[in-house]
DNA sequence: TTAAAACTATATAGTCACTATAAGGTCAAT
DNA sequence: ATTGACCTTATAGTGACTATATAGTTTTAA
């Protein structure tokens, strides 16, 4: 198949499709005479891999690294899951500092209303002198 | 005050605060006669201000709106409130996304243990199959 | 006094994972 | 013959910096 109807499958653009290819995360196609790709089922699945491993965040680099355990299929999986162990580690840190985050735009927000002056405003008072922490 | 000590006062790079000027959020300064930047008081609250918008993880451009906000004393203060409601708003969807992203994560983590092969990991196959919705 | 270190200036490229645009070649149908 | 849908490559843009290159200036030490 040509690289638009494997993005159809795949449901990403083929400017994507592309973009992995030359990133070294898809193996390089077949070529018709007329220089168009050529695609096969491998292809499906590689790409398939790469959108579920996107969808959970992971980088490309982590990406690559996984598609190099999977040639390798003998290999102990230990550094797949110390990958995925620091993966989820990194999103619950980022989950705790938009929360704390979060906290402090809500009180931010709570020393305004609407009916202020922007000279009086709470909120641009607050971040002039950044208080923003006050818990 | 020289660049150098106003990065060094604001904790931030000199680089920072030269990209800051050319994206409009700090008002240009004054020059001496061999083309280095002078600064004053005013400037360092400017540079306040800003970091501590990007603290709140404010964009460039919600910052140069506030900046318009506050050069314009006498309005009313809904627009300031109303884009930090927004920002608390995009904040708390980019944490419920990490949580439902955090679940996914643990859930295929749990689909394996460090003692197998790659090609019996069962966090590999769980990308593979794409099922990593199984709450 | 001179040389090195520390500072300043501009301009440009790199980061990440795409996305958009430009300029052109190929193919099937009308 | 031409339109339209597809394909090709190359290049630039996104956001908020950060790094590098190259050069000029000032300060400090020998």
């Amino acid at each position: 198949m040509r690289i638009g109807q494997l993005a159809q499958i795949a449901g990403i653009d083929t400017q994507t499709i592309r973009f992995y290819e030359k990133q070294g995360l898809l193996p390089l196609p077949d070529r018709q005479q007329n220089g168009y790709r050529i695609y096969n089922e491998k292809h499906g699945e590689r790409l398939a891999f790469i959108r579920h491993c996107r969808i959970l965040d992971l980088s490309l680099t982590e990406i690559r690294e996984l598609q190099r355990y999977q040639d390798d299929p003998h290999q102990p999986c230990t550094a797949v899951n110390a990958m995925l162990d620091e993966h989820i580690s990194h999103v619950q840190s980022q989950i705790t500092a938009l929360q704390t985050l979060e906290k402090h735009l809500v009180s931010l927000r709570a020393c305004c209303n609407d009916d202020r002056e922007i000279e009086a405003c709470g909120v641009l008072a607050g971040i002039s002198e950044g208080n923003m922490y006050s818990q």
